[in-house]
RNA sequence: GGCGGAAUAGCUCAGUUGGUCAGAGCAGCGGAAUCAUAAUCCGUUUGUCGGGGGUUCAAAUCCCUCUUCCGCUACCA
């Protein structure tokens, strides 16, 4: 069987669960869901990130064990996963022994492969920016923000990540595919270009992580430490099954960490690279950024709460290009759920079964299908379909399924079950067989993304534990259609 | 500053390698139908494809330039 396995970065727990997170995840769920269907052995990863100065000094200020305190902030992601129903295989903790143990030996492995030293660090730091400033960035001996800066030395053990530069550059020319989109891969390779220094990777300062092998005085760089995650949950430093991973996915401001670093470690570990790397956009809201100060943050739970997981799953892949930035508005979220959702599919099931349920006594006859053109668009679109999971176009996804969807809805119109009823019935049985053939083959479609009322159409054609073979398969007529429920309930707006 | 990207109908945006590419959805308007959550279907208006210049038989699509906006330019994650 084929294997599948997608990442999503571990979340950092010092954060609160936004739309960003649940974004990310959904988007995963979406492409974990379709290769599933599609017959995929499927591992679809997700996790917290646990370690790190941010997060000792929360507990600090919380006054609680760092321990205790990621252990409750981490659930605060697990939580979040059936709230927009995201089906993971693995969430993967950096605080578990396992990772621990995964993390102390690739250091070990880039240590003896003669990629890691020990040095110091030496530079510009400013306590109030939290952050080392260049040389040649320092004015009037202050940094850039105004902030005051001192010159800090700390020991530190370092990567030779400069040795890594023409190889990565030589592997990114030879997978052209392994960083998407195209204009992401080019901030990757002018990085990379304008050369690679070598990486710290190490901290003294604070407690809050995994000790370094042989010195524990030293802590791991965090992000040496988040990575190392995706082949934990693999199985290293074991046999791993799923690695190298088909795709991570990633938000734009942590490409860097995926595309250079992570690839740089692998090399060194020689192990092999992630197939690809994709990275998404961010969303605003109502045309403006989301921040803490400006009170308009998301929160994914409460849009749940309001409009169901699948309306909201469904807005976030159908409303922007995948890989773009997009707004967030909550009336263009409405309008899809009353246009595309309810009116185009919700009605269309609705006045298919309605009719059967109700003309019919919810009973069809197996009357062999003869309008091969719809039929065969149908069937065709799974193609297209892998495409658009393989390419990450998400929005074009369902696009596609919608046009089956506009396509059903004019047969429906142009065939007039209601009047074949009087007039030729047995053509009107066919007919409503080929819909029925539809609905299911959209239902299937869509239930990656709209995983709860998907299921519940499929439940009113009493068919259960689909794949993409159903397909394949003839529609069993042996069943009652019972009155249907409206599958969307409108917003009005 | 350097490198890169974007600017297309009222709105949100598609447009691979230059030749039905001037499009889709939503909104608007007109009509049909009445199975259905007044849900559907058909038809239809608006565009100097950011400005200017160039290459070409042919450019939204390539080149130059200008304007505006955005991203990246390493050690918080």
């Amino acid at each position: 069987m084929k294997k599948f396995y997608i990442t999503t970065p571990i979340y950092y727990v010092n954060d609160i669960p936004h739309i960003g997170h649940a974004y990310t995840t959904i988007a995963a769920d979406m492409i974990a869901r379709f290769k599933k269907l599609d017959g995929f052995d499927v591992m679809f990863l997700t996790g917290t990130d646990e370690h790190g100065q941010k997060v000792g000094k929360s507990a600090e200020i919380a006054g609680v064990d760092p321990q205790d305190f990621v252990d409750k902030v981490s659930q605060n992601f697990k939580d979040l996963m059936p709230v927009i129903d995201a089906q993971y295989d693995v969430f993967m903790r950096t605080t578990e022994e396992r990772h621990k143990t995964a993390t102390q030996h690739i250091w070990k492995v880039l240590e003896a492969n003669g990629d890691i030293y020990l040095d110091s660090y030496k530079g510009w730091y400013s306590v109030r920016d939290e952050a080392f400033y260049d040389a040649s960035e320092i004015v009037d001996g202050k940094a850039p923000t105004g902030a005051p800066v001192e010159w800090v030395e700390e020991e530190s053990y370092f990567f030779r990540l400069s040795k890594y530069q023409e190889p990565l550059l030589d592997y990114f020319e030879k997978n052209p595919g392994a960083i998407a989109p195209e204009g992401r891969k080019n901030e990757v390779l002018s990085f990379i270009k304008s050369g690679l220094r070598d990486l710290s990777i190490s901290r003294t300062t604070f407690s809050w992580g995994i000790p370094v092998p042989g010195n524990a005085k030293h802590i791991m760089y965090v992000w040496l430490d988040a990575l190392t995650n995706y082949i934990t949950a693999a199985g290293y430093p074991e046999k791993m099954n799923f690695w190298p991973a088909s795709l991570h996915l990633v938000g734009k401001d942590i490409l860097r960490f995926h595309c250079v670093y992570w690839p740089a470690f692998l090399m060194s570990a020689g192990l092999p690279l992630p197939e690809r790397v994709f990275a998404h956009g961010w969303w605003t809201a109502e045309g403006e950024k989301m921040s803490k100060s400006l009170g308009n943050v998301i929160d994914p739970v409460k849009l749940v709460d309001e409009f169901g997981a699948d309306t909201v799953r469904y807005f976030m892949m159908r409303e922007i290009s995948f890989g773009n930035d997009g707004d967030f508005y909550l009336d263009n979220l409405k309008k899809r759920l009353d246009s595309d959702l309810a009116n185009a599919w919700g009605n269309l099931v609705q006045r298919v079964l309605a009719f059967i349920a109700k003309n019919l006594d919810g009973k069809i006859d197996d009357i062999p299908q003869t309008d091969e053109e719809i039929l065969k668009l149908s069937k065709g679109l799974i193609n297209t379909l892998r495409q658009d999971i393989d390419s990450q176009k998400l929005h074009h996804y369902l696009e596609h399924v919608f046009e089956l969807i506009y396509a059903a809805n004019q047969y429906v119109d142009a065939q007039k079950p209601w009047t074949l009823r009087r007039e030729a019935p047995k053509r009107m049985m066919e007919v409503l067989h080929v819909l029925l053939t539809l609905i299911r083959d959209i239902a299937i479609y869509l239930s990656p993304i709209l995983t709860r009322s998907s299921k519940k159409v499929l439940e009113m054609l009493h068919i259960q534990g689909t794949t993409f073979e159903t397909l394949q398969e003839p529609l069993n007529t042996n069943m009652t259609i019972t009155p249907p429920e409206p599958l969307f309930q409108k917003s009005g707006v």
